[in-house]
DNA sequence: TTGTTCTAGTCAGATTCTCTGATTAAAGTA
DNA sequence: TACTTTAATCAGAGAATCTGACTAGAACAA
């Protein structure tokens, strides 16, 4: 079996449920946009750098940071370091939405742990981390 | 780090990057188009099965194998055994990307190998196999 | 056998996501 | 100052996806 498909089907379940559960609790919010936001750091992500992490283009980050602000998840301020540049910011309101997800992940990782074994989601969770840095290209 | 976006970030890459190669090596093919036609099985799959597979509506797949379709990478045959379903069926045109692909991929175990061990890379693959078995619709 | 219900697939239409190319304004640099 | 680069946006188009409605064949119950 393909490693490629063997990542992507825990992936797209995790990302299912746990963007079912934020829309269930009454946050609405798509897959893309999620994406996204997942992205902006504590202090504010200029746009660019949004772009980067989700991998996406410049105009499809804009693009759905303009629906993330829309809908009050987001708000983008001056980048007092750059007269050119925005920081986008994640509002009380997506805060709101953080516990949900994290709630939704812990299921996840409990049934996970279930089926597999302590040791060895402790192993899977290693070596993800450790693809992380030659895969992530916000690292 | 969260589970979800751990499995995420290296799925991609091998998705990209194998998807890339294959590109590279003379066959248009999209992401969408090749997700469905992974899942095609040796003797034929349904429309109806591809979707669960692929985790995508009937009509979305129906569009895609359209595509592959007019590419020449799938056909269409009559299902002996259902009047109303016909099977669809990777074409030698396609066969032919599959050793492109597996080298790509094999090329990029061997990085991941290289920078976690082997070890851990074995370790990964059982972990995953094993989700797999809860999180895979088609199984 | 004959309705009734279910299943496989398609048609129509709309929305969402994504891209390429061009533009504007601010920064950095020679 | 003039040139180049960078951050972001505007415009337009294409790809992928969905919901809802429909057709034809299969399965089943009376």
């Amino acid at each position: 079996m393909n490693i490629g498909l063997l990542l992507f089907i825990p992936s797209r379940e995790v990302e299912n449920r746990v963007l079912a559960a934020v829309v269930e609790a009454g946050f609405e919010i798509t897959q893309a946009q999620a994406r996204v936001l997942m992205r902006v750091g504590p202090d504010g992500t200029r746009l660019t750098e949004l772009a980067e992490a989700a991998q996406v283009t410049k105009q499809t980050a804009g693009f759905l940071v303009d629906q993330l602000e829309k809908a009050g998840y987001v708000e983008r301020v001056p980048d007092p370091s750059d007269g050119r540049a925005r920081l986008v910011r994640v509002t009380a309101k997506a805060e709101e939405a953080v516990p949900v997800a994290n709630a939704e992940m812990a299921r996840i990782e409990a049934e996970w742990e279930q089926h597999i074994g302590r040791r060895r989601m402790t192993q899977l969770r290693e070596a993800l981390e450790m693809l992380g840095e030659i895969t992530d290209p916000y690292r």
